[in-house]
DNA sequence: ATTGCTATTGATACCATGTATCAATAAGGT
DNA sequence: ACCTTATTGATACATGGTATCAATAGCAAT
């Protein structure tokens, strides 16, 4: 459902800049974050990078993660199952959509919040420096179908 | 900072009107959850409670909080500190500011927020039945004293 | 007021999720 | 191929929250 796709290639690349070494539990978590349509818990992604290798530490999947969320690669869904799923960021849409139904992440233009972040800013007097945004409800699709 | 103030019996009488019995611990972290200016986790109203009624439990405590979120009364704060603050909420406030600096909360009108919704919606298919917005950033008092 | 029913509470034990430690491994520059 | 050191995996640990269950206390009816 995302727009834009995901190219593991762009994730290992930002690693390689930010001074990381590449590795191959890397290359098999970016893998499965990038092309996973729903969010991801970091115990799901153990289970998910034992299938193709299977001595992956736990602790080590949790540690990526982190990393993933810092280089703002993946992130952090609140209020869906918790506060503990990932999904991959895709640039300028920041406003994540989740269905409630079949539970994939759609990725909106970032527009209207920035109108809204400016709008509020002038408003009430706060700088604004970051923002959560996540829209949950019926997806297109399975409006079809209910 | 919020510009409505929260009323303790409002929320004793929603928990009557929901069928709760009314007990003095209610009474109690109503009166802390109410009055607090900043997001406050289970632990820190386990302790604030115990100041005044010591022998209050850790897990009558979290149920009250769950209880409380349930009926819209608190609503938790994502990204601050964790996931596990709570502030009270205000009608038709729904748009939620934390200084990053004091981490007092503001609370804002929620009409962008609808627009935004609305012409989500339009713009999208899909249908939206409840959405999370936070915006963290520096309060207009904290400006002035940077 | 007293009683009886049952929701609520407090104490404890428990569980899940995430983190610190540390020896072993493997990137990657030389 | 070698050396340095970041990264890894296994284990133990910490934290935050939940299940259990006997004791307590609301509240409605008498």
């Amino acid at each position: 459902m995302p727009k834009q796709s995901i190219n593991p290639e762009d994730w290992l690349a930002a690693l390689d800049e930010s001074g990381f070494r590449v590795t191959t539990v890397q290359e098999t978590l970016i893998d499965i974050f990038a092309h996973s349509q729903y969010p991801l818990s970091a115990e799901q992604a153990w289970d998910a990078a034992r299938q193709s290798r299977p001595k992956t530490g736990r602790a080590t999947v949790y540690r990526m993660v982190e990393k993933l969320e810092n280089l703002g690669l993946i992130r952090r869904v609140h209020g869906y199952q918790g506060c503990s799923r990932f999904v991959p960021t895709l640039p300028e849409l920041m406003m994540l959509f989740i269905c409630l139904d079949c539970g994939r992440a759609d990725y909106l233009d970032s527009q209207p919040l920035d109108d809204l972040i400016q709008h509020t800013e002038d408003a009430s007097g706060h700088h604004i420096i970051n923002s959560r945004l996540e829209l949950f409800g019926a997806c297109a699709d399975c409006q079809q179908t209910d």
